[in-house]
DNA sequence: ATTATCTATAGATCTATAGATAATGC
DNA sequence: ATTATCTATAGATCTATAGATAATGC
């Protein structure tokens, strides 16, 4: 349907939205929000500049759904772990581990996007809100989690640990994604203020998260 | 000296270029560099758009000055710190803490700038080596302490979360930068593979930022 | 008729340069 | 004469809209 491109043959348009937010999801990474043009969007989506805005109603609505859809697995594993019974240490680890999993691995480093300026500007209240939740999921679990830290401040920095696995992967694109999260969840344990877990743990920790 | 300004009466160049690298730091914190006209900077510096050239040949080179500027004073200290004979635990905390207080204590947050994809520019290949050798004089203290986690991976997390301080920050503007630095450095200390240590010991490691 | 694209362009920027101007210093 | 500013503007964008066009579907 519809005329065909200009370059190349015509394809749906859900192809055509997928092929935008995919490069958008590049360039906006490395260049940046303000500094990646509309234009080059469109040139590596193999579209004409117009032709975005059939498929979203303005750039910032681009960056919107790429930053959904980072955020949402991430929310989607606090929302199942917050209510289990098993022991906060073991959630609290199994979050980290999947969120930096998950950051570490989502193409072309979107969650660097976590970290741009523009994330302040009103359309994106909603990004913001989910962020927001997922921190204090953090913060519900490092709660139970006896320590002299106040739990708040425990959680500040925990969440920035985590979240951090997007500029080491910048820095160092060959990075071993599944070691460092794993670490980086052992991390996150000794910070919120218990001790690594051994392997056992560890492996239930991971089965929790394949599991409903 | 010098014709006098459209507003206001006219100022020295150093207090010109002082006023330009203020207004820039804040706007560029908060929006983003290329998110922030040279004509924003001007305006809040009191100056035509223009005048901006007397001062800077490009508007990159007002960024590269306030990276200088951050990042010069925490590898100040680590240059100071690393030659120490002191115990490499005490040492990585009291790096830790000043990094932590620094960036916390930056003026508009200038910290968050090390976040932008910008820094990737040619012209900033500067910021970029003092950065890494920052973030390798983590490493080589962290190589004296003993851990089963690689020391590379452990410099990375360490250098996430002191840098964190800055998305931290944004989200909370009242942080108590004191209180957190503290815990920021206490934190490091469980992630490189010690305790935290006891007031008397961050006495000594305190004693040692004053002490040259 | 509907869909998905295109071409063309309005209108608003934005960075940097050219050259004039109004002070002070010698 | 030197300094620090100004006004004016070139030239290159950039986002978004208007309206035409080339397919398919009915």
């Amino acid at each position: 349907m519809g005329r065909p491109r200009a370059s190349g043959a015509a394809a749906s348009s859900q192809d055509a939205k997928q092929a935008v937010l995919e490069a958008a999801a590049e360039l906006f990474a490395t260049t940046g929000y303000a500094a990646t043009s509309t234009r080059a969007v469109a040139e590596r989506a193999g579209l004409r500049q117009a032709t975005l805005y059939y498929h979203f109603p303005a750039k910032e609505d681009i960056l919107c759904a790429l930053l959904a859809e980072t955020v949402r697995p991430s929310l989607a594993v606090a929302r199942r772990l917050l209510p289990s019974r098993v022991a906060a240490g073991a959630r609290l680890w199994a979050l980290a581990y999947s969120d930096i999993r998950l950051l570490g691995t989502a193409r072309h480093n979107l969650g660097a996007l976590y970290l741009l300026p523009e994330i302040a500007a009103p359309g994106l209240a909603t990004f913001r809100a989910e962020r927001a939740e997922l921190k204090s999921a953090y913060r519900a679990l490092i709660e139970q989690v006896p320590d002299e830290v106040p739990a708040a401040t425990r959680a500040d920095l925990v969440f920035g640990l985590v979240e951090s696995v997007t500029v080491v992967r910048r820095d160092e694109p060959r990075l071993d994604i599944d070691a460092y999260a794993r670490h980086g969840a052992d991390a996150v344990l000794r910070v919120a203020g218990q001790s690594a877990p051994d392997d056992a743990r560890r492996a239930t920790a991971l089965a929790m998260l394949d599991d409903p």
